[in-house]
DNA sequence: CCTTGTGAAAGGGTTCACAGCA
DNA sequence: TGCTGTGAACCCTTTCACAAGG
């Protein structure tokens, strides 16, 4: 990855396929639900299905884990909930902190399911000076200047960017100088960050753009509109936008060849 | 899908891989910034890195939706923004409806970036009577009464589900029976649908559970914890924890043989 | 017999590296 | 000359199908 060459292993986790990982949560989620119901067992036929996935794929995940399983019976329902919290490493729990404690920010704070498995909420943090003092969730919104002193006296490793799209790289600047490793982005905004430090980003509206391209799919396959002349091609001055056309792969349009009336 | 047979094509949706469909919101909004600043024209390199992947893969993803740059110069940015957005689906707009003013309900009623392109919020919606006819984002609440009426009065495909998990299939079912074809979920549950809907998740503590997974990697390579006696393998009594142990797979641990003092 | 665990095959996605063209 | 567009190689993920084993 540094070096682009080829030769040297890399990424080399010899660990869990990152595909695998993310599911994870999926079935633990699963196994939860079926514990306190007092389930004992499952196949993973039944648990896959609860999951939402197949259930080959289940049990090749877990083969990753290592054999958890029983033959012809199943998996026992407690143990397999210790052992992914365990791989998952929600067996201690995690300080993170919010920064940003807008709408979004204060909804976060207040969403159950982030206490639920070893996250626990350190602190709100929000630049308004205003917001500071103020309880949200419970919690006393601190002020960005502390910042540094919150994260290093709490041992903090996970932050959480909840803020405007603008401020999101100064803070998870901040985030990482002082000693943040994991940072879970809200801001529509690519972040930066050094080696060994791991984003993940959850985008409302790049969400809602993908089902848009779906959605148009589904109802687009005939009563396909077209072009509605947008901006011309550039170079040759004013080229019909047509001009594109065929160029030996297929044109924009599904199937319909291109029409674009300039 | 349907057979499980090898010899129908399936899935022959002939056009823009998945993988690619993802990232188009995110050239589609380097390009926007772009366009704000009059910039003319980008490299891939450049467009790249605002958009965070490599100029590789990003001429590959433009290259499935047609020859739009130019050999030696770089892309159009306004007839590229028109291209993505057109292709997204995003020249029309796309009433949405949010059920579920919570916390995250209100938030995302009340976030910019939703109706930045192409989406309108229709309709805010939830169960409790008490919230009906209260303002959010400038919005009165409805009751989940109202429901299907809102959706096929104004013709909405798209629905957001932020509901508690345990409201949140009931709502689903009656989204899709009202018309619905496209959801986003928040709520923390797999819905089932049937086919020709599509649904996709944003799950807050599954992120967090992922970050959690690296971020004891990083920590833990050498510092790992022991089992730390969490339940007992299934079937044989009281057999030690550690039964598992070596069985042709690598243990649970990354390197470190599986210890596990019963 | 039933269900797990897993090689092997198939399918996508990413990266490489360079031909093609402005 | 410089940058796009793309075949080909590579790698990761999913699926198949069956041997292994309670």
């Amino acid at each position: 990855m540094a070096t682009g060459r080829t030769h040297r292993p890399a990424t080399r986790s010899r660990g869990i396929p990152e595909a695998t990982v993310a599911r994870l949560p999926l079935y633990l989620r699963a196994l939860t639900a079926l514990s306190e119901r007092s389930v004992p067992t499952v196949s993973s036929e039944e648990l896959a299905t609860a999951a939402g996935v197949n259930s080959a794929k289940l049990r090749k995940d877990f083969s990753y884990l290592g054999s958890y399983g029983t033959r012809g019976v199943g998996y026992d329902v407690e143990y397999l909930v210790y052992q992914i919290s365990r791989e998952l490493g929600l067996t201690q729990d995690w300080p993170v902190v919010i920064v940003g404690i807008g709408n979004l920010g204060a909804a976060l704070a207040n969403y159950g399911g982030f206490a639920s498995r070893g996250f626990r909420v350190a602190a709100l943090i929000d630049a308004d000076p205003a917001m500071a003092g103020k309880p949200v969730a419970g919690l006393p919104v601190r002020h960005t200047d502390e910042l540094e002193a919150i994260i290093s006296d709490n041992g903090v490793s996970i932050g959480v960017i909840a803020t405007p799209a603008g401020a999101a790289q100064q803070v998870c600047d901040r985030l990482v100088a002082a000693g943040i490793t994991s940072i879970l982005n809200f801001a529509p905004t690519v972040l930066s960050v050094p080696d060994g430090v791991d984003v993940r980003k959850v985008d409302l509206s790049i969400e809602l753009q993908i089902l848009a391209f779906h959605e148009q799919r589904k109802a687009g396959e005939d009563a396909e509109q077209a072009d509605r002349s947008g901006p011309a091609r550039p170079g040759s001055a004013a080229r019909p936008a047509a001009a594109a056309g065929r160029d030996g792969r297929k044109g924009p349009d599904g199937d319909v060849p291109a029409v674009m009336p300039a």
